[in-house]
RNA sequence: GUGGCUGUGGUGAAGCGGUCAACACGGCGGAUUGUGGUUCCGUUAUUCGAGGGUUCGAUCCCCUUCAGCCACC
C-alpha cells in the first residue's frame, strides 16, 4: 500500500495516539495539521517557507484545479508535485465539499453533481468516476473519495439517503481509482445521527480504504454536538489505519480531535484569518489589526519564537494591515503556521509521555476561544 | 476693491420648509472550521461654516459675517 499508518504511542487515559503516516513523498508525524493551498500555493507561502514551519502534507483542490488551469494542464506539467515545486506530501479533497458550498449552483443525481463554475458560470459535471480520474491526473499522494457533505441542520430521511449514497459513490471511487503511487480515502457521513454514523462507517470500513475521514463536521453545527460525533464514529474506524477529521482547525477543536483519536486535520481557519489580521496566540485569539495594537510594541505572542515574533511588532504588522501591504499578511500567516504546527507537535509529545490530558487541560485553561 | 459661485460627518457627496440628514468610501468592532488576500454583519453627523431673523417648525427662506474658488478692475 502507498500510503501506511505506524502507530507509535497510544494515550493510556484518552484516544489520543501519536503516529506516523509513510507517504510515497515521505514519513509524516502524526497527529498532523495539513495546512490548506487551495490552488496549488500555501496562499502568501513559498514552499520553502511552508517547509520553514514543519509543514508535512499539505491540502490542495480538485474542484479548484480541476476548472483553473485544470488537471489535463497539471498533468502535462509533471503532476501537481513539480507543477507548484512541493516535494513533500499532497493531499487533495475531491471537490464534494465544494459543490456542497455552491448550494443552489448544484444539482446531485445519483449519477453525479451538476454544477455552475463560481469563476464563469460555465456548467459542469463532477461523478465519483470523474472526481478520481482528476485526482489521478493531479498526481497528489492521498486523494479522496467523491461525498457529499449533509448540510446541517438535516432531517434524518435525507441524511440516510445522503449517506448511502456516499458510501455507494466511495465504491465507485475505488473501482475508478488504479494509481498504486497513492491512497484513497474513505468519508464517513451521517449527518449528527449517530445510527447514520454507524452504518457509514461500518460499511466504509468493509470497503478497505487504507484511510478513513470523518467528514460533515464543523459545518455550523455547536463544538459540543461535534465532539459527541467524535467520540461516537472515531472508535468505529480501524486502529491501524489513519483517521483524518476534514475542515477542523482551532486550537481547541484541535485537541478535542486529538483526544478521540484524529491523526490528520485539515483547516483554511489559521491561513484565511491570518490574511484578515487575527492570529492566535497562547493566550487566545488576538485581532491585530485592531486599534489597541496601534502602538503596542511587543510581538504577536511573546512565548512565540517564529520569523514574525522575532523581528517585529504588534503595531508594525498592524500598520502593515492598515496600509494593505503584502508582507502583514505574510508574517500573520507565517505566524499562524508556525503556532499551529507547534501546536500539533507539542500534543505529539505529550501523548509520547503520555501526560496529554494534562497537557490539554493547560492549554484550555489559557487559550480563551 | 467689484461681481459671481460654493461652504453638509474623516473623505466624496445627496437632500432643500415638516418623523431617526440618503448613499459610497474610510474608521471602529464582530464573524469566518474539507472555496473565497474574500465576503458578511453591526456601528459610525443631537447636526448641516458662524451669528441673528422669518416661521408652529429651518440644513433648506432673509440679513450680517467668515472662509475658499473663479472673473474683472
Amino acid at each position: 500500500m502507498s500510503v501506511t499508518y505506524e502507530l507509535v504511542k497510544k494515550c493510556s487515559k484518552t484516544g489520543a495516539r501519536a503516529g506516523r503516516l509513510h507517504t510515497p513523498h515521505g514519513t509524516f508525524d502524526t497527529p498532523i495539521f495539513m495546512p490548506v493551498g487551495t490552488q496549488a500555493t500555501g496562499k502568501a507561502m513559498s514552499p520553502d517557507e511552508l517547509k520553514d514551519r514543519g509543514a508535512g502534507l499539505i491540502l490542495s483542490n480538485t474542484y479548484h484545479l480541476y476548472l483553473r488551469p485544470g488537471h489535463e494542464l497539471v498533468a502535462e506539467a509533471g503532476g501537481l508535485h513539480k507543477f507548484m515545486n512541493w516535494d513533500r506530501g499532497i493531499l487533495t479533497d475531491s471537490g464534494g465539499f465544494q459543490v456542497f458550498s455552491l448550494g443552489a449552483l448544484r444539482k446531485i443525481t445519483e449519477e453525479g453533481v451538476t454544477f455552475r463554475s463560481h469563476i464563469d458560470g460555465s456548467k459542469h459535471f463532477l461523478s465519483p468516476e470523474k472526481a478520481t480520474e482528476v485526482q489521478m491526473a493531479l498526481g497528489s499522494d492521498i486523494i479522496m473519495a467523491f461525498d457529499e457533505c449533509v448540510p446541517f441542520p438535516a432531517e434524518h430521511d435525507y441524511a440516510r439517503n445522503s449517506t448511502e449514497r456516499t458510501t455507494r459513490w466511495a465504491e465507485r471511487c475505488r473501482q475508478t481509482h488504479n494509481r498504486s503511487d497513492q491512497a484513497l480515502f474513505g468519508i464517513v457521513q451521517g449527518g449528527m445521527y449517530k445510527d447514520l454514523r454507524t452504518m457509514s462507517a461500518k460499511d466504509l470500513v468493509s470497503l478497505d480504504f487504507p484511510g478513513y475521514a470523518v467528514g460533515g463536521l464543523s459545518v455550523g453545527e455547536p463544538k459540543m454536538l461535534m465532539y459527541e460525533m467524535l467520540e461516537h464514529t472515531v472508535p468505529l474506524l480501524p486502529e491501524r489505519k489513519p483517521r483524518y477529521l476534514m475542515g477542523v482547525g482551532t486550537p481547541d477543536c484541535l485537541v478535542e480531535g486529538v483526544m478521540h483519536g484524529v491523526d490528520m486535520f485539515d483547516c483554511v481557519f489559521p491561513t484565511r484569518v491570518a490574511r484578515n489580521g487575527t492570529v492566535m496566540t497562547n493566550w487566545g485569539r488576538l485581532v491585530v489589526k485592531n486599534a489597541e495594537y496601534a502602538r503596542d510594541f511587543r510581538p504577536l505572542d511573546d512565548k512565540c519564537s517564529c520569523y514574525a515574533c522575532r523581528n517585529f511588532s504588534r503595531a508594525y504588522i498592524r500598520h502593515l494591515f492598515k496600509t494593505d501591504e503584502i508582507f502583514g499578511l505574510r508574517l500573520t500567516t507565517i505566524h499562524n503556521l508556525h503556532f499551529l504546527l507547534n501546536f500539533m507537535s507539542k500534543m505529539r509529545t505529550a501523548i509520547i509521555e503520555d501526560r496529554f490530558l494534562d497537557f490539554r487541560q493547560e492549554f484550555l485553561a489559557q487559550y480563551n476561544r
